[in-house]
Formats: C-alpha cells, structure tokens, sequence
DNA sequence: TAAATTTTTTAGATTTGTCTAAAATAATTT
DNA sequence: AAATTATTTTAGACAAATCTAAAAAATTTA
C-alpha cells in the first residue's frame, strides 16, 4: 500500500509519541506536527479506515501492527538518507533533518536497498539513532565506555551512566550530549585520562572517571 | 520562489515542447503530461500569474525567461539524480526515470551544489542529455567519432553523421541508438575496424567507416 | 463564406488536506 | 454530584489540483 507525504509524517509522529505513552492524545500529536487538533482528528479516521491505526474516539490512539510496520520502513528511508547527506556528500549532521524530511517520501524499494548497500548498511544515522534494517528491526546496539574506545575513531555517545548533578554539569561545560560526535585524540596511561574531540568544539581532556561513564556506540554499522 | 511539484512538473513539460514548436498548445501538453486540456488551461492561468509564460487565451504559449531558468533547474536537478543512481547506486540507466522524477522535486539549493560536487560536476547525464549547470547554462559538448575513441573507455552515442537507410538498418541490427552507452574493446589496425560493447548487447564488429560515422560525447564531465 | 469540426476555455464538481468555530464529551474542581 | 474547565470531535469552509460536460472560439471543409 502507498501513502501520500502528509500520511507518512503523521505515523511516524505517532510511532515517535507513542514510545513515552499509553495512549496518545489529539492535542499532543497536533503540537508535534505544528497543526490543529481538527486536522488531526480528520487523519485520525483516514488511518483507521487504512487499518494502521487502533482509535477510539475521545480516547486516544496507538499504531497497530501494520501501522508500526510502516513507520519503521519511512524511519528507516529518512535515516538513511541522513547518513548519506552527513558521510557521502558531506553536511552539518544538525542540518541534514528537513531535507531528510522529503527525500523519505521518495517511496521505491530498490532506491532503498540500493542505497542502504551503498552505505555499507550502516546500523545508526548521525544523531545516534539506530537505523530499522529491510525488515523494520531496530538493530539493538552494542556500546563501551571512551576509556576503551580505539584512538581516532569517530563514534557517537548512546548514554552516560552517572546522571548526578555534578556530571551533568561537566558535561554541559564541554558540550557534550547524547549523539554528540566525539573522537578520542590521546590517552594518557600515566592517570587514564584523555584528550576527546566533540565536533565544533575545541579538543579538551577529561578525566578517567568521566571517561568510564561515558558510553558510545561501539560501531557503526554493526 | 517555490513551486509544488505539480506547476515544476508543467514547467518542465512546457520546457520540453517548445523546442519542439514556435507555441505550445493545450492538447498537446495535456497528451504528454497525460492529463485533460481543462486541467492543462488551470494550470496556465496560474503560471501566467507567477509571470513565468506568455500566454494568449486561445492562441498557445511558451515559457518568458524567468520559465525557461526554472524550468533548467528542474532539468538539471534531475540529471543530477539519474547520474547519481545509475553511477552510483547502480542501477540501470533506463529505469532511473521515475525515481528522479520524484527526487527533483526536493529543492535545497545547497544540497544540489553537494551533490553536483559529490558526483565530480558531470556534463551529461546517463540517456546522453547535457545536465545544465548551476546558473542554468546547457554545456556544449564536444563529440568525437568511435575510431578517436580511447580503448575501455565508456560513452555515450550522440549522433551519426550518415542518416542513410543502409547505415539506419547496420545501426538497428547492433542495437545502437542515439544515447546509447558504448565502449571500444579492440581497434584492428589491419583495417581499421573495431570491437565494441553497446550496454546489454553482446560485442560486435564494426568497419572503420562505420565507426567514422558514430559519434559520442568527447567526456562525461567536461 | 457558411457549416462542420476541432481545439480551448469555462462552469461546476470532487478529492485531499487543512482550517475556524461550535458542539460534544471527558476530566477536574468545588 | 453539579459546575467548571479542558479536550476532542463535528460541521462547514477553503485552497490546490484534478475531472466531466457544456460553451466559446478558431480552424477546416465543402
């Protein structure tokens, strides 16, 4: 079955919200979409008619199986799409999201195989977000802390498992976020520090403690 | 300014057929576009509107210059696109048609500056057409004649220089066609005839006369 | 040149996706 | 539990792009 653009945007927001609740409601998935709460009640009959869509009304909704299925095949065609604007034709991975934005709607299977082998069938987009394979999985993804992270090798932070106060604080101060792209230039054995580069920020040193808390993902395509 | 991909794709079309004639008329863009004349009429008083056409009620019409410069940044958005899915994704070159009809239509300036960069500035896309370059100018190509032609190198058929019925019946018989992507495997000195490799077709034979009368594109890039 | 034919335009309808304003329903407060 | 408030849906309108059927204009034919 093929959608129109304006069908596609609305289940992967309902994909998207639907991860943090129980039910989405109306009003939240018309602030999402930058649209109203009649919109979205209209596209909310459309969908169910299309059978992708659990709704009662008054009570919210929640994609059904058909329906996730086809979010993650448009999440997987938009991600890609940003790996290959970020590693093959070389812009700003915060830039890349809108045009990602209508090259997903570009709706060919063999566009997307093709592309993806392009790619080296790469397992996360330049957010750090894990890109669905052929058969809508969302690939699990291994991670390690900087300390044992190869010299040089660009990789893209997943997590951080101190969330105290004084962590967070650190982290802010070096710009560091979750899909921040960091690379470790130096390790200094004598105390286990490290000199890390974040993208657009001056290299910096942080400390082993700091680095052992600190998780990314542990390759890119796999 | 903007234009949806229905008035890019009239644009286009228009371009396209008034080479062809002095004026355009409705029904014969209709047939082309595979649409009504009612719709065809719609459409005109809109792009009149956005002062891209001259147009006289009755009478055809034909793009002003403002219509022929957007009409070329279409042309070469997807130019751009075939090249890329065929030397990149490889797919094959007469299938690539329909997927860059739909990739055209994504209009961020500076990603067709990427990825005319990416694709090393290519001058002629994969069916032998000149891809128009960023300020909208058609390349003059430069041909040479099959028996010029470096060995192993791949090009593309741009004209024949004898329109004769026995040349028209050789070119048939061999599969050779104006866009046709060709290559010279051997050249026999003894007499000057050639190996060559039209793509899908087995190898053949050709005399030095034949081959003095096909032409290719002296380079895809320049 | 008048009649017949072809081409083009207009008028009005349809579909998709959106909107505002009002009504209906659910949730919260007193 | 009745009243108030918040949320969601409905009703009806609108813009874009298309269509059919009919009218208007131009062209061709006799």
């Amino acid at each position: 079955m093929k959608f129109s653009a304006s069908e596609e945007n609305y289940i992967k927001s309902i994909y998207t919200l639907q991860d943090k609740t129980e039910k989405v409601n109306t009003n939240s998935l018309a602030g999402y979409l930058n649209t109203r709460a009649a919109s979205v009640t209209d596209m909310l009959k459309k969908l169910k008619t299309k059978k992708l869509l659990e709704y009662k009304k008054y009570y919210g909704f929640r994609l059904n199986d058909a329906g996730e299925k086809e979010a993650l095949r448009i999440i997987r065609r938009h991600r890609l799409w940003e790996f290959f604007l970020v590693t093959k034709l070389g812009m700003d991975w915060d830039k890349v999201h809108p045009i990602a934005e209508e090259l997903e709607h570009v709706s060919s299977n063999d566009l997307i195989k093709r592309l993806d082998n392009y790619l080296g069938q790469p397992k996360i987009d330049p957010h750090g977000d894990p890109i669905p394979d052929a058969n809508g999985v969302m690939p699990v993804l291994k991670q390690v802390a900087l300390n044992q992270l190869p010299l040089r090798k660009n990789s893209i932070v997943s997590s951080v498992s101190s969330q105290t106060q004084q962590m967070m604080a650190m982290l802010n101060h070096y710009g560091i976020g979750i899909g921040s792209q960091i690379k470790v230039l130096k390790a200094f054995d004598f105390d286990g520090s490290l000199q890390i580069k974040i993208s657009k920020q001056p290299a910096c040193i942080i400390s082993e403690l700091a680095a052992k808390n600190i998780f990314v993902y542990d390759d890119n395509k796999k």
